[in-house]
DNA sequence: CAGAATCCTGCGCGATACTG
DNA sequence: CAGTATCGCGCAGGATTCTG
């Protein structure tokens, strides 16, 4: 029995929209796969820190991991001390790179067309 | 500072991806889009709140105020009693769907596939 | 260096009551 | 009907400390 007995009406779970930001609509999730992205290559647990800044340790962790079981990215552990992890998009992560970039121009032309329309009305 | 190293400096906001997730990356500020683009037309504002089910009022007063003083949405009232409220995407809203429907088709496609996979894998 | 474990606080967000 | 206003709590998430 659910506490709410009418979990969606607007069933966004069943419908593939629900689906995907369940799994990148976390706070850091698109950020931390755009920054990925970016990087281009493998990149480690601090430096992925360093890249993103606004973002805690422990919600870094805690975003990596899900993203992680959720086979959007890849750890490797390099089994050596001091430890080395590096992080990277999986197969399915890159297969996300559409979407990030989608949402990437989207901002860069509306950036634009907001600084025209700012000389023209002035 | 080595500029070879990084592009990406942790300066999201001056990115249009950073710049598009400003606008669009609240909790429920993609519900809301994706509510409005699916129902095709102005709805009203209590036909919204139990279209999208999971927010509460309050919740979706917030959204709604936001995206509309981002232009992303247009407010339409009408001056009767008892009033009229309905809410409908703007020029730029609208030219936000291609990113909705990214996002759908993405997480549609791997519904899809992970059916598949398990099928396969069992 | 890459995390785990703890503690602790703000505020996100829901519930409720009220208004034009 | 479409909101405001108020209260209160739950927990996301930051800071800090500890370990292999």
């Amino acid at each position: 029995m659910d506490s709410q007995s009418f979990a969606y009406t607007g069933d966004l779970k069943n419908t593939g929209f629900g689906y995907t930001l369940s799994l990148i609509g976390g706070k850091y999730k698109m950020i931390v796969l755009y920054a990925l992205y970016v990087n281009k290559g493998p990149i480690r647990y601090n430096e992925l820190k360093r890249a993103i800044g606004i973002v805690s340790f422990k919600s870094l962790t805690s975003t990596l991991k899900e993203l992680e079981s959720d086979q959007l990215i890849h750890r490797k552990e390099y089994p050596q001390v001091p430890p080395k992890v590096e992080y990277s998009l999986s197969e399915q992560g890159l297969s996300l790179i559409p979407v990030l970039e989608t949402i990437c121009n989207w901002g860069e032309e509306r950036l634009t067309k907001q600084a025209h329309t700012a000389v023209i009305l002035d």
